[in-house]
DNA sequence: GTAATTAGTGTAATAGTTACACTTTGTGAA
DNA sequence: TTCACAAAGTGTAACTATTACACTAATTAC
């Protein structure tokens, strides 16, 4: 009872001071993107609990007394998914009352980036099953959830532009074609391949290996890698602003 | 009890259903915004409780068990100032483990942004007494309520280039230097005096009221208003992006 | 060796940004 | 009434970035 009592001494005196303490959770949902050479793609998992047992949703759980709210974040991605170390984000906070069935649950969405080679389905207390889904079929999803998905799908938009973190979801070496793919899918509109090559080599932090693609009936491409420190000291104190004409976007 | 053992059906069986439900207790913070004619400022309250008691502090409360979250931070706001409808933007949410001496707190932090001729001191059970307070005075807060502080002011100045909220900040007629000088306080740089009302104007959402200002000891600029019907027509869909050179930058 | 497929490349027109300094219009004091 | 003061208001040329656009090169599979 001592923490109890003692948040309520701190509480405003206007109002019963239990009322500031009633019963409700808290979570954190993680929205876990991957490319897969082609398309964007959610992590979703297969509900085992009541409400909205067996329907595919967000992946998520709660936050441990003794946890903090980024960490229980990345939890929920490593019993998923085994991967660590990667791109994190918080986006947005979602508590409305009647957004739960069963109480008062304010939920924080985070979303994360891993590279889907990485990713191995690990048996885990969170979900029954789980499976990349395409952004299309993204949708009915149980709660709010296709409001936290887009809420999420929002701000990777607008972050792709300002931060280099298109390459947390390639492998380590990767063709030009394959990163313009990937900022199409994000940004959900073709580029231009000559403007894109040339906006993207200025900025002067991707490294040409000297490497060429191998197993592809076609000309090969060259293998590029992010250079992280390069980026930093380039752009460290006033970032960047990644824009590139759509094919064939009209003038007024 | 029946709310706290259904949403423990919910939860995972790997740990002990009471984990996820421990004492804890949930605020928001509203980080108060106004435009004095030369300088940006923010509203701060003296705390009358433990702890931190009379101790400078960014203004809060806690959530009300039937309240929606962005509705508490209205309140906050109305019951502080008595201002309502305005621009208000949730920021993020602190929830580290050890933030708060007496127990788990979790703060949604928002801004918002009112016209400082609006405000007028309300008697509260929030706070003893409140004040405006410079920006440079923000610092030294109890909590992490500087962290807090300066993930909003962050925000502010990524916003101020991607919507027009400046003119929330200003009385509903202003002239172009006082638009001019709002951009500089929060953006924390000079800008070119032609280039600025170049950009501003070009965007034609500003309409020339054919009024001059009064009362001043030299020659009285023109005043405008900001047209949120025309703005809308024009960048609903699009948007815009708002960027004038500093005065004096050097190229590299 | 030829068809299929994707990689790779340059330029001219246009649009936007930047740097920069003097004239105008009012007030108020002598 | 005139003069000092203060801030308002204004244009342009140089530079930089963005856009639109189509063919040749390299490889594999048949």
């Amino acid at each position: 009872m001592e923490v109890k009592s003692n948040i309520l001494e701190a509480t405003s005196n206007k109002n019963n001071a239990f009322d500031n303490f009633f019963k409700s959770a808290f979570t954190v949902d993680n929205i876990i993107f991957g490319f897969d050479e082609a398309d964007l793609k959610v992590l979703l998992i297969k509900r085992g609990e009541i409400p909205y047992e067996n329907q595919w949703a967000l992946p998520g759980n709660f936050v441990y007394q003794d946890e903090n709210l980024d960490t229980a974040a990345k939890r929920v991605l490593a019993e998923l998914t085994g991967v660590k170390n990667v791109h994190l984000e918080q986006v947005k906070t979602f508590g409305s009352v009647g957004r739960h069935p069963f109480g008062r649950v304010i939920t924080i969405a985070y979303y994360s980036l891993i590279k889907i080679s990485d990713y191995r389905l690990h048996v885990s207390s969170i979900a029954q099953e789980a499976a990349w889904h395409s952004l299309s079929d993204v949708k009915g999803l149980p709660f709010d959830h296709d409001e936290i998905f887009a809420a999420c799908f929002n701000r990777l938009k607008l972050n792709i532009k300002r931060q280099p973190i298109g390459f947390e979801l390639l492998p380590p070496k990767f063709t030009l074609t394959q990163l313009q793919h990937l900022y199409e899918a994000i940004l959900e509109e073709k580029l231009d391949k000559r403007n894109f090559r040339k906006k993207i080599l200025s900025m002067d932090f991707l490294i040409d290996l000297n490497e060429l693609q191998e197993g592809v009936a076609h000309r090969p491409a060259k293998l590029f890698k992010f250079d992280k420190e390069r980026y930093r000291r380039l752009y460290e104190e006033e970032g960047f602003h990644f824009d590139v004409a759509p094919t064939k976007h009209k003038k007024k």
